[in-house]
DNA sequence: CATGGCTCTTTGTGATCACGAAACGACGCG
DNA sequence: CGCGTCGTTTCGTGATCACAAAGAGCCATG
């Protein structure tokens, strides 16, 4: 089996586009905590072999967003009482920082950019899409944070949401009511007014609040 | 070649002894940066063929240790400027939350420790070991950490510790005077008054003194 | 009906190989 | 003497295979 390999993709090795795919399907919360993964069986959804398979899945074992056994069994973890609250506060630690960061390069162009994604996240609540609600929430958040010109930090702050990824997604799986992201709004607001301080306190709001409810 | 592999090592898979074994080797600082590696050259370095060094090898480089060219090939990266700073700003982040998580747990004998850590750091001060000081310092700052019960934390710090290990070696190798660890005795010392706010304070400067010579 | 052992299947691990691309070196031309 | 060009070597990538261990299912026995 020499031939065909790519066939769609022009880019990037096979180990990174499986690797990437992985990433995005655990943030956006589309793999259940607990759920088994096999090289083979990942192998042939992406039609390749075992080798890119073991590789993308070892990158995201050692960003936290995949655990062994002591066999080498891959699986989603299913993140503890204690767990959660540690990574909430690291997002309450980083994000703050990162978005404090990103204030004085905010632009009117970036907010209003962030007011159409807020806009598409409320369309997600409305229609109950908890998946799509994630994935927009993680933009609206990467966007602003990506003005701070701080890639180490949104690198680790990724890798934290990418450890909760699989939980989030039980949260808003269970979420009922549509709840209006109240924290975005303020977040908009101090970004416009220039407040420092109540970005800050708007932004640990809103990377801790949803957690809280997640506790077992 | 079936038969041989391990040997003298009972526990672990090949692949994790090879990650260890390179982590520790770039955490002390022994290899530079801008370092070639080759998994050949590697896989031959402990005994395994290219597969496990291919993995150690990926994984190092999904916790920023190391670094690949466009055409893969692997070397320890060399920190820009603003990277520094931004690895300095995560460390006086971090480290201070874990401090100041560690300190209602910090018994005497946890503080006797780490005196006993520090007595040794100033050996290697005095007999201008610089790996030796690299690697008793970070085993001061870990043994304070592992008290704040937060391993997650804690995790993302040592892979900041990791991402700066080739630049920290080339900082204490040029370093000539020798210096005491004065932000050390400032740590013990809060530690032993149960004071929060000069712990903190005390953390923050010892890490982040040491990054501000590196500035090219 | 529960439970223990047995076999067959599944799975991860590591070695090896073919392939293409990048790096290296030397030679020759200007 | 400098520089480009071509052949050689080195290197990473991905596929495949043998092997061992863990799992799952099943039957027999208490």
């Amino acid at each position: 089996m020499l031939i065909h390999s790519k066939a769609t993709e022009p880019t990037g090795a096979a180990h990174d586009r499986v690797y990437r795919a992985l990433r995005l399907r655990i943030l956006h919360g589309e793999i259940h905590p607990g759920q088994h993964l096999t090289l083979r069986g990942i192998g042939k959804d992406f039609g390749v072999s075992m080798t890119p398979a073991r590789e993308a899945v070892r990158r995201l074992v050692a960003e936290g967003a995949l655990s062994l056994s002591s066999s080498g069994r891959v699986f989603t973890p299913e993140l503890s009482n204690e767990r959660i609250e540690e990574l909430a506060a690291l997002r309450a630690l980083l994000e703050p920082e990162l978005a404090s960061r990103a204030l004085p390069r905010a632009h009117l162009t970036l907010i209003e950019r962030l007011e159409e994604i807020n806009g598409r996240v409320r369309q997600m609540i409305a229609r109950h899409d908890a998946s799509g609600y994630i994935r927009l929430n993680l933009e609206f958040h990467r966007t602003l944070y990506l003005r701070s010109q701080a890639p180490a930090m949104l690198a680790i702050t990724e890798t934290v949401w990418l450890q909760l990824g699989p939980t989030m997604s039980k949260l808003y799986g269970q979420l009922r009511r549509t709840e209006p992201p109240r924290n975005h709004k303020l977040i908009l607001a101090a970004l416009k007014a220039g407040d420092e301080p109540g970005l800050r306190l708007a932004v640990r709001s809103d990377a801790t609040q949803g957690l809280r409810m997640l506790k077992v």
